[in-house]
DNA sequence: AAAACTACCAACCGCGAACCG
DNA sequence: GCGGTTCGCGGTTGGTAGTTT
């Protein structure tokens, strides 16, 4: 027996939400809720659309308090501590940003900050940064840096994102999720918890300092418990080594991307070409010195956690 | 000015999980 | 325990606005 249709494909409206359509899902969900009956309630109030239709209209967009574009360095810096650390799951992510849905989230990784993160920029932020970069020159227009790419010298991949964040100010997230008043530690004490409560144990103590030679460059170990000398791969810069336990392999078929963080694939990587979003406030020590800041979430964030 | 290209995002689709009788 | 129904999630698609050539 195949799987019976949620709807009636055929008597049921596709495409974009009309003003009318949303006004009537609207107010009747504010007044009376969805009764907990998606599939019935189109037809209870006269719509002809598909009961997940009107769920996902709801939750992303009719919902009060719901906040379209603009995320916030903090908020780039929480998606992607969690990102790596459980992958695609947009709905427990979206549940750490108030305000934000899944489906905002995860169309935001693919659109920008993927390619933020991996040095394609987009062009709205090709021209945030030139901008940017011309207010820093004092006016002076940048000529002859133009590649084949259109890029500005900026081609995928060697794109120099530090440089970035130099240009481009930090704006403090709006909103009621940082207080401001919390330490790295409780933050990454509460990501922890997160991780555990998701069924994984809490990546132990956050990892220690990775060896930080005169060249710049360390291995960075498998997720697990391979050895620093092992099983990785090269990466100048600095990373956090992620101590996931088995319950969290899973997130690695997911991690499109990523593989660089959890000792995957074959090829290198230059991590001073990630962006800073990586590791924001890191600094380039001495092997003497070791690393002074770790990765993920390094903002006081509250993560529900408490 | 227009065609081609790109980026963005709302919405759809299908699957697995959860629930219920 | 089983089968049917609904929910929730993540991946993908399609339309459109903006940009480049």
């Amino acid at each position: 027996m195949g799987r019976a249709p949620c709807c009636d494909k055929a008597s049921v409206k596709k495409g974009p939400w009309s003003p009318e359509e949303d006004a009537t899902l609207k107010s009747y969900i504010e007044q009376n809720g969805t009764g907990g009956n998606w599939i019935a309630l189109p037809q209870k109030i006269g719509l002809k659309r598909c009961g997940k239709s009107c769920r996902l209209r709801w939750l992303n967009y009719l919902r009060p308090n719901i906040r379209h574009g603009g995320f916030s360095e903090e908020e780039d810096r929480i998606i992607l501590g969690l990102y790596i650390s459980i992958g695609s799951r947009w709905s427990i992510i979206a549940a750490q940003l108030p305000g934000r849905t899944d489906n905002d989230i995860k169309n935001y990784w693919n659109t920008r900050l993927k390619k933020k993160l991996f040095g394609k920029q987009s062009r709205k932020d090709q021209r945030q940064q030139q901008f940017a970069r011309q207010v820093a020159n004092g006016g002076q227009k940048e000529e002859g840096t133009r590649d084949t790419n259109g890029t500005n010298g900026f081609a995928a991949g060697a794109y120099n994102w530090h440089q970035h964040a130099m240009a481009m100010p930090v704006h403090p997230m709006s909103g009621s999720i940082v207080d401001g008043n919390r330490t790295g530690e409780e933050v990454d004490e509460s990501i922890r918890k997160l991780l555990f409560k998701l069924g994984g144990s809490p990546f132990a103590a956050m990892p220690p300092p990775p060896m930080y030679g005169e060249s710049q460059t360390f291995v960075v170990p498998s997720v697990h418990t391979a050895p620093l000398t092992e099983g990785g791969i090269q990466c100048s810069g600095v990373l956090p080594a992620l101590e996931l336990d088995e319950n969290f392999q899973f997130n690695q078929v997911k991690l499109d991307g990523l593989e660089c963080f959890f000792g995957m694939g074959d090829q290198s990587m230059r991590w001073n070409e990630v962006s800073p979003l990586v590791c924001p406030n890191t600094t380039v020590a001495s092997s003497s010195q070791g690393m002074q800041q770790y990765c993920l979430v390094e903002e006081p964030v509250d993560l529900g956690m408490q």
